[in-house]
DNA sequence: ACAATAGATGCAATATATTTGCATGTATCA
DNA sequence: TGATACATGCAAATATATTGCATCTATTGT
């Protein structure tokens, strides 16, 4: 998703002090180009270097909250996380495959949807729109 | 959602047992005008005659998998359940928010979204488009 | 530099939603 | 009518996430 993010910068311009475990945390999240959920990101984590696994959690909470990374559900029990939408990524839909669990981004022109209509005419706040594509991936197809 | 299905047919015409359960829970689900979690199925069903939490999950995923009622991820940990799209319920994006947990459905007008042209060129097989819009509600904004 | 404080992390326990195994009951079919 | 398949219930297990509390570490004010 991102190889050239600051991890460093984007923490500290947020007021957020800038520790090893959320670097590995973001990194993880960056360097890899589908959302992983939090039990992957765990286990990433724990084979470089011991981690708990409630901090990964503690961590991936924080990041969201602040907005740079995003919280997408799945089709299935996990939460998945990629980084969130910025100036150089923008919002895109994802594919969810139920038969192995991957998820995958789809380009953002791919499916395209008008959000203004509703933003201006709707009667409370609105955070996000997720749009995701469930279906069997070409690999598990086979 | 709907009140005019006769749940006895559809359940028979796919060659479902009809039993009191099944149809008490697409009873449940089919008069709500919102989607619900299995938690509040279950709850709304047990206090009219008891019923297992279990035989509820197990009804429900028998119903989703035949295709009459669908599944939807919300930004909480729970699944919700409400009468599948069909002829005369167009699939339509629905609202989740974040503070009470409620999941409104959105007019199909609401959010369109041109999904031809992804289904033609995916290299895999697409079962779904699932259109959320996360926020918090009129009632939780006051 | 040093004590005080806030924040980060770890560990154990707990919560929540869902699923599984197995026993029993009930409907359907030959 | 007996055999078989399916539906249901109960208890236990599982997967994921969260909380409480203790401890460690970084930051701030003096």
């Amino acid at each position: 998703m991102c190889h050239q993010c600051n991890y460093k910068n984007l923490l500290a311009s947020l007021d957020l002090e800038v520790t090893e475990n959320r670097l590995r945390v973001l990194e993880v999240i960056g360097n890899n180009s589908y959302p992983l959920s939090a039990g992957d990101i765990f286990k990433t984590l724990d084979r470089s270097g011991s981690i708990n696994r409630v901090t990964v959690y503690r961590i991936l909470d924080l990041l969201v909250d602040c907005g740079l990374v995003e919280r997408l559900s799945t089709g299935g029990r996990a939460f998945y996380y990629g980084l969130a939408p910025n100036n150089y990524h923008l919002p895109h839909p994802h594919f969810y495959c139920k038969r192995c669990g991957q998820m995958d981004c789809l380009s953002p022109e791919s499916l395209t949807i008008d959000t203004d209509s509703l933003c201006k005419t709707f009667p409370g706040r609105i955070d996000k729109v997720e749009v995701r594509v469930d279906g069997v991936c070409k690999n598990c197809m086979k």
